[in-house]
DNA sequence: CTGAAAGCGCTAACAC
DNA sequence: GTGTTAGCGCTTTCAG
């Protein structure tokens, strides 16, 4: 293995300081064109490689941006992911990512580890299950800025990039009842999470106004897994009268549905009228094709880091602290499967 | 914001040298049990924090663990993070993390950055387009491992984890052989990359043992894309006689044939048989259900994270020397599609 | 089993 | 514009 070149031996070469090499391989404007021109030569010729853990502890910013997720391997939170990849390696930073497999106790650990590679920031989707977030503490007191998106606590002090869930529901609810559905079923997660809470709250409040009384037993929860359509189905057709709309919290779990209503010789969107929820290829490949709500979860990434960016880059860091909500634009999406 | 805790302040505290703070924290096994625990209690009573940033400069690693991916945003991809993530979280190392979004140039920045921020070990899929691995040179010079996986380069002595891409489809053609087929069209992506190139030799090898004689014509050039269906059918449709099997180098782009064909009123798998590839959930969600390839992605990710990390610990740094590929099991899934 | 001392490579005061 | 100096906080010989 042969010797690390460092900007001492940089210095030595061009008979400079170490100081002015420095200050020219970071692009300092106090040297010299010409000086800084030499010194990135001779640098190049010698194979120099700045030592970031030397830099980095010396400026006490490591360039590096944590990122906790319940799940990689999902459709959305995969594309939230290339969507903050995309803004933080433009930026020069570095993407530091570790999923919580919906746990809360991995993703304690997760932000603990976090906490000691020092990324400059963290983003959050939480892991559900509850609002605690006293694990993020670490943080808060030494003024890590920790953004949280889609999947936000409540009642916190903490910024949030999300899309008003509420809404979309409600959105998607009056859509059906357009379409002269009178009972609807929602299946949706775990109520603890945010946006599942919240969406329930949009179905209760579009059944309320378009006079439609709302019923316990509409209600149905599920892990939203892709092969939990049978279940869901065989849970509806218990219903009397057989409910005429259905409204699922994501795609995957929507169109595992939308099959196994067609294996039972329901018609949709006739006997039931679906809707989906991500806008995931998945609503676009089963027939009919999937209603959706577009969730823009690219664009969510790219928000959520360029705000993190700029509120580090910021010379207050004050650009946090004075946002507390942002929200993206959604979009109630049309298809086959509940237009009649 | 309150000063860091270092070594020297729990040193002062229990009054002892930093040297024995430092070993107990990394518990070294010359400290005695006892003050090894007066140690730990004063570091967690004083909140302290390892500076991994010192701690790095000083024993040269990162603890980190670089990944060059083209997409994250894609089923496959996403899943092989999904393993890497789990293995390496496991064993203590970060996942830094960025995407080609197949371009050789970001392919290059990318690998420039992850050298930079010094990870100790990167795992690679190539964006394609060429064989050209001399942005990785810094890496091989400083006996920095590079272990690539799915898509892999040639000619080199880097350790690879793929599957059989040649036998897969090999046996993809032969079923649809079996089925009746006569005339199949095969779909896949850019030939310079090693996956598709092997394919086709796959599709050729069947076809031979099978006595069919291959033709140029019915290899069809395709970015893959979800969108690509209906294209791709309008190519197959020029030729005469029709083709009677397809064979789709990806299971969306399949689905989305799928969907293109039975537009045009055409019967699977009466009419033409299909066979994707992946076993991605849209395999098991379109009608008819999509014979598939099972890709073992997940697995994938959690055998190269953990091969390279066997050899970053091992002491002698030679288990990936001694490695050249690693093939993992895939598997021909039967379902709907070409079944007749 | 514990300690003293040196240094990893860089940057930021502070001079000039 | 450039240089001197002093650490950042840790680990690792080498000594005892």
């Amino acid at each position: 293995m042969d010797k690390e070149i460092t900007i001492y031996d940089i210095a030595k070469e061009v008979g400079l300081s170490p100081t002015t090499v420095s200050r020219a391989l970071s692009n300092h404007p106090r040297v010299k064109e010409n000086t800084k021109e030499k010194i990135l030569t001779a640098a190049k010729k010698m194979g120099y490689q700045s030592n970031i853990f030397a830099s980095s502890l010396r400026k006490k910013r490591s360039k590096s941006i944590g990122v906790i997720i319940p799940k990689l391997n999902s459709p959305f939170q995969s594309s939230v992911m290339a969507g903050m990849e995309e803004i933080a390696t433009q930026a020069g930073y570095n993407l530091v990512i570790s999923q919580s497999t919906e746990s809360l106790e991995k993703e304690i650990t997760n932000a603990t580890t976090m906490f000691n590679s020092r990324v400059d920031g963290l983003l959050v989707s939480k892991a559900g299950t509850t609002d605690d977030i006293e694990h993020f503490s670490p943080f808060f007191k030494k003024h890590i800025p920790v953004l949280f998106f889609d999947r936000v606590p409540e009642n916190n002090n903490c910024t949030g990039v999300v899309i008003n869930n509420t809404q979309a529901i409600y959105d998607a609810t009056s859509h059906l009842i357009k379409e002269g559905c009178k009972r609807i079923v929602h299946v949706l997660g775990n109520l603890k999470i945010n946006v599942y809470a919240d969406r329930l709250k949009g179905y209760k409040y579009a059944l309320l106004d378009h006079g439609i009384v709302f019923e316990e037993k509409n209600v149905i929860n599920s892990d939203l897994g892709e092969e939990s359509g049978d279940r869901i189905v065989e849970q509806i057709l218990t219903l009397n009268p057989k409910p005429d709309g259905l409204l699922v919290s994501n795609d995957a779990c929507a169109a595992s549905c939308l099959m196994a209503l067609k294996r039972k010789n329901i018609r949709i969107p006739e006997d039931i009228a679906i809707v989906g929820f991500n806008n995931d290829l998945i609503s676009r490949m089963v027939e009919p094709n999937l209603s959706t709500i577009n969730y823009p979860s690219y664009h969510m990434g790219e928000v959520a880091m360029k705000n993190l960016i700029n509120h580090l880059d910021d010379e207050d860091h004050e650009i946090l602290q004075k946002t507390n909500t942002i929200t993206l634009r959604h979009e109630l999406i049309i298809r086959g499967s509940s237009k009649r």
